[in-house]
Parts: structure tokens; C-alpha cells; sequence
DNA sequence: TGTACATCAGTGAACGCGCGTTCACTGATGTAC
DNA sequence: TGTACATCAGTGAACGCGCGTTCACTGATGTAC
């Protein structure tokens, strides 16, 4: 699908309009396609219908259009999480496996986005705001570990940042090996996202928070 | 380094001897290196010292040699699990977290295995004996997870599919975030092994098995 | 409102490079007798 | 123990391909006056 250049609908001809915006769309389908290593900056031009020299305007490399598609998937997914956590609404609780559920959400809902952050293998600081954009999405667990936290008598209370790396790894685990489309992954006697908030609920009765908000469900 | 067409050592001149092996190890150093995607089949014939037309003589392609390498990961993974698990001994709660260690520690001794087995997207139906390998590490698992959840009453007893899962997702979550040589990966205030340990011990209690064998420590 | 001009964002041709793959070949090895 | 022969496991040259990257260029856009 070539994006510019048609005179059809007599807009655009010499000049793209938004290329920048359009390679990163690009490089979005390809990734969804073929893998994050299997996406190129000469694919990404051609199906943005420009030549391949035109990225170059827009990008240093590569890297960099992947680095910064890796960006804005994590201020979506910080973005969803947060909408999730709600600030702990109606109850920190309930909000905990929301956010946990919005986590799985995102991993299937934007394989591309989750594959640029997770597994292309981007230093975090190949690009300005990479890190700041990852380490708000994780400090919106942070935020919502420590919420749970403070319902536990301060005598038996976790540490709020394992609880949070807990459930990031969780997540992450169980998204990479079972949310996705990746020819690799098992077959499951239930959904990843069933999956998850059981484990959640184990793990916070593991702590303390016996029964959970939904421990009745299933 | 090259690995035949010495005449010095006077053994071996124009038959490689053991290019397959050799082409193994030469595929776990590129992929320990690079990344399994900079990984190609020519880099690594010409690693082992041969033609670029010689590994054709023993993998159909570069993803069947890839495939060959996630197998012989998978196969050491299950035994090093095995090992660790030692049949529940000393006791059930100890073994089990021994296991916990020993897949960090083989993510962390074997980066390229590990790669190859979880990241390179390589279909389990790809190679003869993938899958099995695969599957059979799992078990180890899911026995050891059996024999926990024999520890509790039978009323209170979760599926012990499902606690394997728990395990296999933290686990390998843990790994791919934190324990890796990775451009993307994060600080930790503790290491991979005590993140890991932590989590399963607090999943445990959540199980009914209160305290669990190294509660002490740390 | 026009016009001159600077700047921007593309083109397209060209280049070197390394990969994957095929091919006829040949040296080395193993085996039947 | 020798010898003839089949088979195996390499060579090396060749090919097409697509990628990354550079370059002088040019059409389009915006702005100062």
C-alpha cells in the first residue's frame, strides 16, 4: 500500500505531508509482520511510498525510527496502565488486577509496540526519552504496589519495589510466552489473561491480602 | 579464530572432521554476540574456517541450524532443571527452589542457548525433537509442581498446570528483564536469584505453605 | 498583495557490501572383494 | 593386505538480490519586505 505520491486524490505529490509519522506506521506493520529483525529502513521507505533515501530526513537510522516507535509504545503503554490503575478506583484492589489486566491487554492489543520495547533489543538511551517513557510506565506499577502495600500493617509489609518487579516479570513472562502470536508459543488450559490475575491473587494472599477482590470469580 | 585448514596441526586439511558441531558452537558465539538476529549461516561457516556453501551439507538452511541449537538449549535446560529438582530431595520445598535458581543460572551461564530457545522465534514444529525437548524441561516443572501441591490438603490444592505456569512465567519474566546482558535492561536493588526467590516464596504462602524453607534468609 | 529568496523535504541514480544459494568439481574416506 | 570403486564432505566461483548510504539535484513551502 503506498501511502503518497497518488495524484488520484490530487493532495500530496512532491512532498510526502507526513512522512515521519507514516514510517513510523510503517515500521509498526512490519514489525507486526515480520518480527522486529525482520523490519528495515528500505522496507519501511517503500511502503511509505517514498524513496529510500528519504528516511534519512526524518531519521538517523534504523536504530533510531526503532528506538523512537519503542518511545511511543511505552507512553501508550504507561498511558493504558495508568488509566487501568485509575489512581486505586473504586479500590486498590480491584485497580491492582485492572492494571494487570490492561498490562496483557497491551502486549495483544499492540504486538509491534510490545516487540519494539521489549525484544529489539534498543539501548535504553539510544534515544532522549526512551528511558524516561519506560520507567514511567513501570512507576505506574510502582505507584499501584505501594498503594497495595500500604493496606498491610507496616510490621509485615513488603517492599513496594519488589512487588512491583514481581509483577512487571509476571506480566512480562507471561505475555512474551503465551499472549502473542509468536510461532513459539504453548497452548495454555486457560487465558494469559486468567492466567495472570490467578497469579496476582496468589501471590498477594502470599502477602498478607487474603482473598482478593475477585478470589470468588471462577 | 578459524577451526580447520591448519596444515599445522597435520590433522585435518580438506575435510572439516566435525564442521555440524563446529557450526554449533559457531552459531552460539554469533548469537551470544550479536543477537539471534545478527546471526547469519555465512558468518558462521565462516567461522568454522569452511566455504559458505559447506553448511549445507548438514542444515537445510540458517533457521534449521537455529533450530538444531534451540534443541540441544532446551535439552541441557531440562537436565540442569532436573539436576536442580533432584527428585524433591532433600525435601520438596528446598528442591524447588533450587530449580528457581538453576533456570536463572542457566539463562545467565548460557545467554545464547537462551536466546536461541526464547527469542529467536523459532517454531517448535520446525526441527524433530523441538518440541519434545521443549516440552520435556517444562515437565520438570510441572512434576515439581505436583509434588508441592501434594503438600497441601486436597480441598485447598490449586492445579499444579497452573502453579508450573506461575513458575515458568516469573522465571523466565525475571530472565528476559533482568538477568540478561542486555542494551535494555534495567537496575536492580537485588540480584535476579533473590527477585526470584522472593516472589516464589511470597507465591508459596499464597499456596497455604506458610513460611517456606529459606524464609529466613534475607 | 506580490515577489524574491531561503529552506525544507523529497528524488533517483549510483555504489559497495554481504548474504543466500547453486553448481560442477574434487579430495578424502570407507568398504567389498 | 591391496585395490577398485562408491560415497561423502568439502571447494570456489558465480549469480541475483536487497540493504544501507551518499550525492547532486529539484519541486514545494514559507517568509521578509
Amino acid at each position: 500500500m503506498r501511502w503518497s505520491g497518488d495524484k488520484s486524490d490530487g493532495r500530496r505529490s512532491y512532498h510526502h505531508g507526513n512522512l515521519r509519522e507514516a514510517l513510523i506506521r510503517a515500521a509498526l506493520d512490519l514489525i507486526g509482520e515480520k518480527g522486529p529483525a525482520g523490519f528495515t529502513f528500505a522496507d519501511a521507505a517503500r511502503m511509505a511510498g517514498v524513496s529510500s533515501a528519504a528516511p534519512y530526513r526524518h531519521f538517523r537510522d534504523r536504530d533510531a525510527l526503532m528506538a523512537d516507535v519503542a518511545r511511543r509504545g511505552f507512553e501508550q503503554f504507561g498511558k493504558a496502565l495508568d488509566e487501568a490503575w485509575n489512581d486505586g478506583r473504586p479500590e486498590p484492589l480491584i485497580a491492582f488486577e485492572n492494571t494487570g489486566r490492561a498490562f496483557l491487554a497491551f502486549a495483544r492489543r499492540e504486538p509491534a509496540y510490545y516487540a519494539a520495547m521489549f525484544e529489539a533489543g534498543i539501548a535504553l538511551d539510544s534515544e532522549p526519552g526512551l528511558r524516561q517513557a519506560a520507567d514511567n510506565a513501570f512507576g505506574v506499577l510502582r505507584r499501584a504496589s505501594e498503594a497495595i502495600c500500604a493496606l498491610l500493617p507496616r510490621e509485615s509489609r513488603p517492599p513496594a519495589l519488589m512487588m512491583s518487579l514481581h509483577v512487571w516479570a509476571l506480566s512480562h513472562g507471561i505475555a512474551s510466552l503465551f499472549a502473542r502470536a509468536d510461532a513459539g508459543r504453548r497452548r495454555l488450559p486457560m487465558s494469559p489473561e486468567e492466567l495472570l490475575e490467578a497469579g496476582v491473587l496468589v501471590y498477594l494472599r502470599g502477602l498478607g491480602l487474603a482473598g482478593g477482590p475477585s478470589a470468588t470469580r471462577r
